[in-house]
DNA sequence: AATAAAAGTGAGAATGATTATCATTATTAG
DNA sequence: CTAATAATGATAATCATTCTCACTTTTATT
């Protein structure tokens, strides 16, 4: 399943663990470059996919047009700006029940392997730039 | 708030309402050509877009890279098929209490207006083709 | 009704993220 | 060392979405 790294996928990897802000395909580019410095931004997709494949990271989309990746593989939930689309890890565990989760996956005849919670809402950035425009 | 729609934009609001299967802007496109023959794409997407922002609507996106709509405008969640992507409204009510979604959202900062939990697995179609390669 | 301003429209061009191609360059196996 | 194999990166192609803009339709004002 998971096949050992070469230096360019190393690098990759590296750096989407390190990033606390789930990067794009680009800024995965951008900052790999400064380390490998002649990677082409090809194989940074082709790389990004197989360690997606490989289940290394995990791949995120909202509403945005840019996919983003995740380096912290345990299951977690996001919270998702509706203003500015900031997309934020959830850092507690929601306590959803196998039960309501299965009766959930039952309802729909899927077989169910994961989940995730996304929280919608105006992140801290935003609620604030709001507050001063209301108060002008 | 909610502006009164002209002939265009009803018939998209029709459709996607009408749809069980969150279309993609293209197959409303080609659906509302059915009744308005002249239509432009464009038009599709400006009406999309403004039917979102006036919360006729609600926008989705998951992994592939077109974005999909949703004329069932009260919260409910999703299961998402892992193997062919399909997109399936889950029929049932998944009680988190408010206490819960609070606690979360405090915990990320944002000012909570909405959640939506995402259940990923085999669809039931996919689940069946892949018993049979298991079988040949 | 006549006229003027405003809003909506659709064809087509432009954009931008992602994917495909392919000749070249590492890496691996024998 | 040599042949087979895998990885690479520059570049072109793709394709969903957005932008542009001249034109039409609707709405407001006289
Ligand atoms: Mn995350
Ligand atoms: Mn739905
Ligand atoms: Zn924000
Ligand atoms: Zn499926």
């Amino acid at each position: 399943m998971k096949e050992k790294l070469n230096a360019n996928a190393q690098a990759v990897l590296d750096m989407v663990r390190a990033a606390n802000n789930h990067p794009t395909a680009s800024e995965v580019y951008d900052a790999v470059k400064v380390v490998r410095s002649h990677i082409g931004l090809a194989s940074v997709y082709r790389i990004l996919h197989s360690l997606v494949e490989q289940k290394y990271i995990k791949e995120l989309r909202h509403s945005d047009d840019t996919c983003r990746y995740d380096g912290h593989i345990s299951r977690h939930d996001h919270a998702i700006c509706t203003e500015c689309g900031a997309l934020l890890d959830v850092p507690v565990d929601i306590p959803l029940t196998q039960e309501m989760l299965e009766q959930a996956a039952r309802a729909t005849g899927i077989e169910l392997s994961s989940h995730e919670l996304r929280l919608y809402g105006r992140c801290p950035a935003c609620s604030q730039k709001q507050k001063q425009l209301l108060q002008v």
